[in-house]
DNA sequence: TCAATTCTGACTATCTTTGACCAAAACAAG
DNA sequence: CTTGTTTTGGTCAAAGATAGTCAGAATTGA
């Protein structure tokens, strides 16, 4: 059993059932596992991303914290395909906006909410200096992570 | 819980019902915290600034005080402050953070619209290979094309 | 063997707390 | 009034406490 496999099982437990986010130290864990703390971030970069559906918040400093959120119930939500498959690594503004006015008619979110994400990535919001491409994938890259923060929140209501 | 949290809350809660507005001696609050003075004043810096919706006066000598005021604001004069002046063309995430969080606080917008406008500038949103720099200014530029938004929506209703 | 994955450690960034020294206001003595 | 003393609050730099990053070493699996 790899040490990576280890401490993700770890987080994985306490984030059973009923718990829908963890916090713990950065160090603490560490320690327990006898690895260095870099570990840690390295397990979560690559097992705990958006992707996998959770979000990571932490603070360094006295008092330090790294807390894990689970967002997506495996598989089972509507959002869940969404974020993974629909969107994927890039999207035109217009399949965006098509999409977001989707979810608004479905009622999955409200047309304020809409109005906002299709505010956030319109090509106004966009105008930067970089290839088109790139801001095909910045805006789907922003899209589902907006649209995972309306899966937590669903999940919490 | 970190001092500068307790320090934090105890403020809040002499604040919280009718009061705006709040006035007490940094000695005396340092003294029940067990703290050094200095540390009434890091809490202050951090966590009731201008943007945060307060205003701090003071005075020194015999009778000496420091007076904290809630800051009271409609919520479309606050965004039209943030939008034309406060966030310019660059903002960090951290910053952002803050805002929107004084913005949820002041119930200028919903803490689930505040969540998905920072769910669309996060730093995990932004993950794409542009200098820092850059992403500062794409995030001011989404940040406000988002708040335009909530102000138009605003109006609308 | 070799490429991908895992793991570590040195260095960096950020947040908190403290303490020494500074500045201003009030007060008291002359 | 003027000046010295006392009583406050302010500033800033340094130390302490965490977490993040990244290059390279170690390991693993094909």
């Amino acid at each position: 059993m790899r040490l990576s496999d280890s401490i993700e099982s770890f987080i994985k437990t306490l984030l059973s059932q009923e718990e829908t986010e963890v916090e713990l130290k950065r160090n603490e864990l560490a320690e327990y596992f006898g690895c260095a703390p870099s570990q840690i971030n390295y397990v979560l970069a690559t097992r705990f991303t958006l992707d996998d559906g959770y979000v990571i918040e932490s603070r360094r400093g006295g008092g330090g914290y790294i807390r894990i959120v689970r967002v997506v119930e495996s598989g089972q939500q509507r959002l869940a395909y969404l974020i993974n498959e629909r969107i994927g690594t890039a999207i035109s503004e217009e399949e965006a906006v098509r999409l977001l006015g989707q979810l608004a008619q479905q009622q999955v979110v409200t047309v304020h909410e809409a109005e906002i994400m299709r505010a956030a990535i319109s090509s106004q919001a966009l105008a930067i200096p970089v290839p088109d491409q790139m801001k095909d994938a910045l805006r789907a890259r922003s899209l589902k992570s907006m649209l995972t923060a309306v899966a937590r929140q669903n999940r919490e209501a």
